[in-house]
RNA sequence: GGGCAGUUAGCUCAGUGGUAGAGCGGCUCGUUUACACCGAGUUGGUCGGGGGUUCGAAUCCCUCACUGCCCACCA
């Protein structure tokens, strides 16, 4: 219990709980705690890149896990939220490569070697990887660091190596020589979830060659790829098409290159399509996947023209040879136009395949490399369709089960140094694999890696001590939620739920929430390269860290995108003010109190608010329930704004400044027991003001331990009041339609003011003529919040013909101003108001005059129409009255 | 080419058959002691177009348009 500052300031505030949790551990998730009383909650971080730094999507991501976490605590989960990282293969060799090759160290990795290179980026991982964990301290994050794992950790590694020692025991992985997605900028292979399709400004070129046969009788072959026509080894027509089919058999002469002049010959396959460009397809068996298909069909020769970097290699020819791909493409159409054959060239728009990567459009090529046919599939793919596991948005499961359904082997190794090296190594024509480096003498291993996510897909339970399934692993596998992006569902998501199914015999987690993706005003991506994202950190440090959550949160809603805006982020940060001041508000009123809420003393005010606090607590657990995170937020925001700070604090000032002092104990004993579970409410999204504010207005004293007693963090989630609670202080619907009903006059009161130019600070006299009796505690209320000086409650009050009047639920208000009658005006405002309730009227009876309507609407909703038509007419009448008696 | 989202106030978005909403912005007023990172009020919408079902449609159905994402071996 300490006084709370004027204003909130959160760095000092952040700083100072973070060390506290650290310090009293409060992070940790240990298994020897789980029991049936208090049931194990689980969450693995999807691994940043070690190189990572943190982002706004990160910042969605990790709160979102965050609130999971610390509601889950709450709710007396014994919680572990694991951490860790991702070596990230590929992204980390190039960046570190970079780094070393603009610092002058080396021109080309080549210039270090292989262990020279990976020993460098160990250096680089344990001076500058994991920042992106720190970062993650100043969001909050509630992650059990002392179990914070590394993807190539030793004890990971092992994992890895068994794994795939276990598939290439059971068959599943094989070495082949296949085509496969190379990049020739990283030179290495590639999956194909790593190859992204990007549409192109291209040129279709149609080019003759001779029917060798028949002298004189040409074909026409479109292509967008001249530059393999060295490459060639046959020519296809559909067998259907009329157009060709005699010609099944022939040759046609070679184009290029000049020196050779072998024939090809013409074959018909059904791949072909009659219409696209001429219905003639050139077949490169060694430089596209659908032509190398043909070419399996047909036993066609393979010719190789490309070295591995995409520079064309002497089998293409003289000309083409020494030449980069896209220049030897315009030197191809210039050789085929000095030859005549080139008989026209249209722009044409396609798809190509890009490596994700390094940026570079991917060669296909025919390479030696390892394959993985998956494993568990049935299983994984049951387990989604069968309900089992839950996706949210629900939607991704189809896009799942679509992936599953078509399925292609997984290409595994890389041509990379940076990761888990192959365990297979060769002798001769002996190949040996296994976790181990064979005895003997001779023996070399594999120089590929493998790919990031063969490491990444074991990461649920290679971080919990597998293959040892006791302890860690025995409680809390399987993890009870994933947070990730959609953007890995194939690359991480589906592969982990096969592992868990085949490693561990279950799935890996529960439920998967599938998180927005950000975009900037103009809908673009958050990148670097674009230099549309803000840093998080820059953020945190002007609004605090508690304000990024909150308006993160409530703008990025289950199943769309969210489009990033500052203004988010400073409505957190002024929702934090608000709670403080609130916050402040009450202890400025008194320090702690002791006792309890004392049910007869209760006001319509106070009933009110409990209802609406319970209103809140059940809408915010049922939107955190269904992972709608947004809902829940923008449900804390309007309970705490709109309704405990804009009516019910302005009620308290009655008992608070007014006459009414026996009632101050009762209300601040309502406002804490209000604030207490807010705050409670509030902790999963906001952790440090929370802890602040629990702490200055010592709710943490009179609570054991392990009820929050030193932390709000374990403090009970609050459940909803129960009917026996709402007994017991007897609240009612009807208190509620009263309090909602005095709200009105005050609404009423305020239109007065603004008609008659009445400034809201000005006092002034109002006379309430009730239509039933006011208790004493309401009266006191209604005058504060009319700032009415005085207020005359007056039965049988007679106002002065002209005087302002307005028709409230609790009688008629009047504003009568002293010689400032305007009966003509007064009239004429009298006027506009019966003409808009006319107007709300005839809509009701036209309603009701129709038949149709009448005969077929269900009774409820005639019912409803009936009484908003008496309404209207009531209101209508008693506004006639007036009206007439002005005259 | 196939699939999935989305289109509601100037902006960002709620709203799954019964009186069109919130926040921000704009405008007006206000330093009444929790809060100007505030309060009060106010201004903004033929709910993308067209058709249908219904007593009644932002909401259900059909169709079109546009935007975004995912999948796909027409070179």
């Amino acid at each position: 219990m300490s006084e709370i500052a004027k204003t909130y300031e959160p760095a000092a505030v952040e700083a100072k709980w973070y060390d506290f949790w650290l310090q009293h551990e409060c992070f940790k998730g240990d298994p020897a705690r789980v029991s049936e009383q208090r049931p194990a909650y689980s969450i693995v971080i999807p691994p940043p890149n070690v190189t990572g730094v943190l982002t706004l999507g990160h910042v969605l991501n990790n709160t979102i896990q965050d609130i999971l976490a610390r509601r889950a605590r709450m709710l007396g989960k014994e919680v572990l939220w694991l951490p860790g990282t991702d070596h990230a293969g590929i992204a980390t060799q190039n960046v570190v490569e970079k780094t070393l090759r603009k610092s002058g160290e080396i021109k080309h990795r080549d210039d270090l070697g292989r262990e020279a290179l990976v020993a460098k980026i160990w250096e680089w991982k344990e001076k500058y990887g994991g920042i992106i964990l720190q970062q993650l301290r100043a969001l909050g994050a509630s992650c059990d660091w002392s179990r914070t794992r590394f993807t190539m950790d030793e004890d990971y590694s092992r994992c890895v190596s068994r794994v795939f020692v276990d598939l290439y025991q059971k068959g599943l992985i094989y070495r082949g020589k296949r085509m496969v997605n190379w990049c020739p900028a990283s030179l290495t292979a590639l999956s194909d979830e790593e190859v992204v399709m990007k549409e192109q400004n291209g040129a279709l070129y149609y080019f003759k060659v001779e029917v060798i046969e028949e002298p004189g009788r040409f074909l026409t072959i479109a292509t967008t790829r001249p530059e393999t026509i060295p490459g060639d080894t046959a020519v296809a027509v559909n067998p259907k098409d009329p157009r060709y089919a005699d010609l099944i058999g022939k040759h046609v002469r070679r184009p290029l290159p000049l020196e050779n002049q072998a024939p090809l010959p013409i074959l018909g396959d059904d791949h072909v399509t009659f219409d696209f460009g001429t219905g003639v397809l050139k077949v490169t068996p060694a430089h596209d996947k659908a032509d190398y298909e043909i070419g399996q069909r047909h036993k066609l020769p393979m010719i190789d023209i490309m070295h591995s970097n995409g520079v064309m290699n002497e089998l293409a020819g003289a000309d083409l040879a020494g030449l980069e791909r896209f220049a030897a493409r315009k030197r191809a159409v210039e050789l085929l136009t000095e030859l005549g054959a080139l008989e026209k060239e249209e722009p044409y728009k396609n798809n190509v395949g890009y490596s994700e990567r390094a940026d570079v459009p991917i060669e296909p090529r025919l390479s030696e490399q390892w394959f993985l046919k998956y494993p568990s599939v049935e299983a994984a793919h049951q387990v989604v369709t069968s309900g089992e596991m839950k996706f949210y948005p629900e939607r991704w499961a189809k896009v799942y089960d679509h992936w599953l359904t078509g399925i292609q082997d997984w290409c595994i190794s890389r041509q990379l140094w940076w990761g888990h090296r192959i365990p297979v190594w060769y002798r001769g024509s002996e190949v040996y694999c296994g976790m181990e480096a064979p005895s003997g003498e001779g023996w070399s291993q594999d120089p590929d890696v493998l790919d990031t996510w063969f490491s990444s897909w074991l990461w649920p339970f290679a971080t919990m001590g597998w293959p040892d399934k006791t302890g860690t692993l025995a409680k809390f596998y399987p993890t009870t939620d994933l947070v990730t992006g959609p953007d890995i569902i194939f690359f991480w998501v589906a592969r982990m739920i096969m592992a868990g199914f085949e490693w561990m015999g279950e799935l890996p987690f529960r439920n998967v929430y599938f998180t927005s993706l950000i975009r900037d005003k103009q809908g673009r991506k958050l990148s670097k390269s674009l230099n549309n994202s803000p840093d998080p950190l820059d953020l945190i440090a002007q609004y605090g860290a508690d304000a990024v959550r909150f308006g993160t949160m409530r703008s990025a809603p289950l199943g769309s995108d969210v489009t990033y805006d500052e203004k988010n982020i400073e409505l957190g940060r002024n929702f934090c003010t608000k709670l403080w001041n609130a916050t402040r508000f009450r202890q400025m009123q008194s320090g702690p109190i002791e006792g309890e809420i004392e049910p007869k003393l209760l006001t319509s005010d106070d009933k009110w608010i409990l209802l609406r606090l319970d209103g809140a607590l059940r809408e915010v657990s049922t939107a955190l329930d269904e992972y709608r995170f947004s809902d829940a937020a923008n449900a804390l925001y309007r309970f705490f704004w709109s309704e405990f700070c804009d009516w019910y604090l302005e009620t308290t000032k009655a008992a608070f400044f007014g006459d009414l002092e026996a009632r101050k104990f009762n209300t601040l004993a309502v406002m804490d027991f209000v604030l207490g579970h807010t705050l409670r409410l509030f902790h999963p999204f906001l952790p440090f003001i929370t802890e602040e504010l629990w702490h200055d207005l010592g709710y943490n004293d009179d609570l054991p331990a392990d009820q929050g007693g030193e932390t709000i963090m374990f403090a009970r989630w609050p459940a909803p009041l129960d009917d026996d609670f709402k007994a017991h202080y007897g609240l009612t619907a009807s208190d509620e339609q009263f309090a909602n009903a005095k709200y009105e006059v005050v609404n009423h009161s305020r239109a007065l003011r603004r008609d008659f130019n009445i400034t809201s600070s000005k006092r002034v006299r109002f006379v309430l003529k009730p239509s039933s009796e006011l208790p004493e505690h309401d009266a006191a209320v209604l005058r504060i919040l009319l700032n009415a000086e005085p207020l005359d409650i007056v039965a049988d009050f007679a106002a002065p013909p002209g005087t302002p009047t307005a028709l409230t639920p609790l009688g008629e208000l009047y504003l009568p101003l002293e010689g400032l009658i305007d009966v003509a005006a007064e009239r004429e405002r009298l006027a506009k108001e019966i003409a808009k309730v006319e107007s709300e009227l005839g809509k009701v009876r036209v309603k009701l005059a129709d038949e149709n309507f009448a005969a077929k609407v269900p009774a409820k909703v005639l019912d409803e129409h009936r009484q908003r038509e008496a309404a209207w007419a009531e209101k209508h009448a008693q506004l006639a009255k007036m009206h007439a008696a002005l005259g």
